[in-house]
DNA sequence: TTGCTTTTGTGAAAAATATTGCAGTAATAA
DNA sequence: TTATTACTGCAATATTTTTCACAAAAGCAA
């Protein structure tokens, strides 16, 4: 395997769940685990597991697997998730309201400390602790507080406009969970938060 | 191809996605669509769009594409998004409220026609125009409005305790939105709500 | 009609991902 | 010390998914 070879999209996936068994592990008290643990526990292959510490570089021990504590270490250094990252949610809908709320987020990386709306009737109103501010203030606010991340919850047919603004705010990544397929530039990272695209899966299943 | 073959997830998911797209050609009054222009909608490859919709069993026509109306009818029966399908919601919190509010589902195949919680405060209140129940009546509610589909949005330490009565009540599917992996007899199909991995993707892929 | 163009449908090649199998290593027990 | 066991690490193989390439079909224009 080459040193410089990208990381497997599934792979990544899987990582972050490796590390929500791992943590709880730990919790436990566990010191190590062995890679047929972790693929009995998540119903998967042990030599998958393997391949997947092998892209992460991560090592093990014959007879005794791996340390629980340098596997967290090494996926949360591996996905940014150490140190949680400053992120936006513009929308504060049902839908931001909820992700704001969903504390679960800071230990995948990410600590919402900005708001906007553009409803008068929201800005100045607070929501855990976070003043939802006006859009006018986006650019310097995301300067101010070094924000990569916006979550998109806004109604779709505004999609795209936020996303030029947050596009020319320098932004980074966007989460978006609107239905919109928002374009941007190459070097913008988009990830689509699938709702459809899981319902599709579970529903052709049924039966 | 065989026709016994099962359609792949990454198929599936894609036709969710195209279902998006075709809806809003036909709110613009357009007729018919070429692979092609799907794909530079969608950032995909005209060939893909042409297998999956082999994979879907759709038929177009050279020079003409496909029938935009006719693809909306054979994605959404293949998804079984005719006829959305009563689903019940378990954990009214913040995120389930939002999950019950965001009226987009009705498009995807499933309407909210239960919602459950354990705390009295709640039982009884309702969410647009759903009741918030009881658990002790689940079983004769599901029953009663022929409900195959759960959302889980309850607390992570009872996931499996919830899922566990679900499978009593002959749930089919599971729609989890809980850090919890479900453990569940093999006909019960489950679909995680991959908010980590989602966020794995997108901060692993920052800079 | 004929020729030209666009687009489908699909087999086949390529790439990505998953699985298997096993040599080698570390711990443990005898 | 030696044998046994339980693992990893990784190469080889298999499977799945994507990409490619092109013949055939259908519309269109002259």
């Amino acid at each position: 395997m080459k040193n410089d070879e990208q990381i497997p999209e599934p792979t990544l996936r899987r990582l972050s769940s490796y590390l929500l068994y791992l943590l709880q592990m730990r919790d436990r008290g566990i010191i190590t685990v062995s890679s047929t643990m972790i693929a009995t526990e998540l119903y998967l292959e042990s030599g998958k597991v393997r391949k997947d510490f092998q892209y992460a570089k991560i090592k093990g021990r014959p007879k005794r697997g791996y340390d629980v504590n340098h596997l967290i270490f090494e996926i949360d250094k591996l996905l940014k998730w150490d140190g949680p990252k400053p992120a936006l949610i513009i929308g504060v809908g049902s839908l931001g309201t909820a992700l704001i709320g969903y504390g679960t987020f800071l230990r995948y990386g990410i600590r919402f400390v900005a708001a906007f709306d553009n409803d008068p009737e929201k800005i100045g109103h607070t929501v855990q602790d976070i003043v939802i501010e006006n859009l006018v203030h986006i650019k310097s606010t995301i300067q101010n507080k070094g924000i990569e991340i916006a979550v998109l919850t806004v109604p779709e047919e505004v999609a795209q406009n936020i996303t030029d603004i947050l596009v020319k705010c320098k932004i980074k990544a966007i989460w978006n969970f609107t239905p919109v397929r928002i374009k941007v530039p190459p070097k913008v990272v988009v990830e689509h938060a699938r709702f459809a695209q899981s319902l599709a899966v579970l529903t052709y299943k049924i039966d």
